[in-house]
RNA sequence: CGCGGGAUGGAGCAGUCCGGUAGCUCGUCAGGCUCAUAACCUGAAGGUCGUAGGUUCAAAUCCUACUCCCGCAACCA
């Protein structure tokens, strides 16, 4: 029995359309899952929509439509987009589904059994914009002498019954879990963030709210729906079947990995983990916040009017070649800059020019001087064992950068491109061309070891790049079954036929008006 | 003293935790090859690593002070 990985992203808050850090997350747990999936492990990906709210309810108030329609309509997009960017998971759950609310009901009702649940009144200044609480030395005045939050939006005073978690009693556990588990949270600069917010004191958390009625009701309270953030996280379990603690749940839970972004990490990392505990559930091992993504250096904005689309970067440059982008030329962990001059020189200089043109050269030639078929191996030479050592170091090199818990994805995607070059130059130094006139046995030797480099670096990127290594396996001929990293070592047998080559990787132009864009 | 991120050859970045010849990609220049997607290979030019001090045999890397840029609002991962 294999063993399970389970990683979930953050589920999106669908008030409006995807956009490209929804994109790059969804690509980024992907390739995190097919990786693992690949090295033969049982790997379960969820991702979904957090559908409750206020904003929802509003949104969909300003737009004439019935809370669930809006839900309906902007979770079809996500789900939409996880399918054209090829992202593979194995749940979308959304937190509008009655199965969610059974699972979020059930982790309350825990919680509130083990006492960490209480009822009192909560007063002050709030904005419903913001959905947020202020003290009144945080209040700014406006322009007629109003009271508006430090956001510059308006509040109102109010007094609310509401429900309390006791996250002040779990400070110390917390503190100590971060400092027994350092890659608890990662990378370590988040990780100093939340531990310098948890040891600043922790007060309880208001858990309900009385003034709208789109969320999950509280047990027991029916006036009461549950603060958007103890039912968004609990979609993690019911990703697995929670409440059910059979079957998927005792097999995948805890989660190996949440990913979510830098802005959401003190919900995962201080609020997440305190629920838990408190319901008597494990914790996930490991809570990683990406960096953001910025448009040209610039923050993304609507105002600013840079905010792209990822299903028309998609459209445009193709699947792969985001995919690629995304994962190779942002430090995963920190932020990172796109454009579409960056996308195409990254994804022709690797894509279509080191990679995709070293097959189409070592092919054509097989075409056209094997008869199309994988020629004799030959003894491998002195340049041929060079080069495979080489390879077989990139893969332990990229299985270390991909599961140290770090994710070092653009530098296993650099090392695949270090290696990709150095079967050019094995490729250009033998000169095969030249060798068909003087010695065809090695020149076929030649052309054997390149097809079988480019067999084993396809695999090694499939977990990047999933459509381009298949295609580039078809035209090698290879079953679909021997495409995971245990075949690496069964090389491509002599005599097989191959498919007529074609260009995997066309490369790109950059239009004029795309040069400032 | 609010918090955080950043400043490294023309551009974009890694390296900074655990001091020891400054690395990668793109671009530029010169040469090579002609199998290939104007691609590929070789070589070169180009940086006193934001500023000023300090520690050290030695600092991009440690310490101190300072300057500049960007987030911490909104739509948002």
């Amino acid at each position: 029995m294999s063993e399970p990985f389970y990683i979930t992203t953050a589920i999106s808050y669908p008030n409006g359309r995807p956009h490209i850090g929804h994109a790059y997350e969804a690509i980024a747990a992907d390739a995190i899952a097919r990786f693992h999936r690949l090295s033969g492990r049982d790997v379960r990906l969820i991702t979904g929509t957090d559908e409750h709210g206020l904003k929802m309810v509003q949104t969909a108030r300003d737009a004439g439509i019935e809370t669930i329609d809006l839900a309906d309509e902007m979770s079809s997009y996500f789900i939409e987009m996880c399918n054209i960017l090829n992202v593979n998971h194995d749940g979308f759950r959304r937190t509008s589904e009655p199965a969610h609310h059974e699972a979020s009901k059930a982790l309350w009702k825990a919680m509130e059994a083990n006492g960490d649940l209480y009822l009192d009144r909560y007063e002050g200044w709030y904005s419903v914009r913001d959905e947020a609480f202020y003290a009144e030395d945080e209040l700014e005045a406006g322009e007629g002498g109003e009271k508006l939050s430090p956001q510059g939006t308006p509040v109102e005073w109010t007094a609310e019954e509401t429900w309390f978690f006791k996250l002040s009693k779990y400070q110390d556990k917390l503190l100590k879990l971060y400092k027994e588990n350092p890659e608890f949270i990662q990378p370590e600069s988040r990780r100093n963030e939340v531990m310098r917010f948890v040891e600043g004191g922790l007060r309880d958390l208001s858990v309900s709210r009385t003034s709208f009625d789109w969320g999950v009701s509280v047990p027991g309270s029916p006036d009461h729906v549950m603060y958007v953030w103890v039912d968004a996280l609990t979609t993690y379990m019911t990703g697995v079947g929670y409440p059910d603690t059979e079957g998927l749940f005792a097999k995948y839970w805890p989660a190996d990995l949440h990913l979510i972004g830098k802005d959401i990490v003190r919900f995962h990392a201080v609020y997440w983990p305190a629920f838990l505990t408190s319901a008597g559930l494990p914790l996930p091992k490991q809570i990683f916040g990406h960096g953001f993504l910025l448009n040209r250096g610039e923050k993304m904005s609507k105002s600013v009017g840079n905010v792209v689309d990822p299903m028309e970067l998609a459209e445009r440059f193709g699947v792969d070649q985001l995919r690629y982008f995304l994962l190779a030329d942002v430090v995963f962990g920190k932020d990172g800059t796109y454009s579409a001059d960056a996308i195409v020189t990254k994804t022709n200089a690797d894509l279509a020019n080191n990679f995709g043109n070293l097959a189409q050269r070592s092919l054509s030639m097989i075409a056209k001087n094997c008869d199309g078929k994988v020629p004799e191996s030959g003894e491998p030479s002195a340049a041929e064992q060079e080069l495979f050592e080489a390879i077989d170091t990139c893969f332990d090199e990229v299985k270390t950068a991909m599961t140290g818990g770090l994710f070092k994805i653009d530098q296993a995607l650099d090392l695949i491109r270090e290696r990709l070059s150095a079967i050019n130059t094995y490729f250009a130094d033998q000169a095969p061309w030249a060798l068909r006139k003087t010695d065809p046995a090695r020149a076929d030797s030649v052309l054997y070891h390149t097809a079988e480099a480019i067999r084993q670096l396809a695999i090694m990127l499939r977990w990047a790049i999933p459509e381009s290594c298949d295609k580039m396996l078809d035209l090698l001929a290879q079953a679909p079954d021997a495409r995971d990293f245990e075949h690496l070592g069964t090389p491509i047998a002599v005599g097989l036929n191959l498919p007529q080559p074609k260009g995997v990787f066309p490369r790109l132009e950059l239009l004029t008006e795309e040069a400032n864009s």
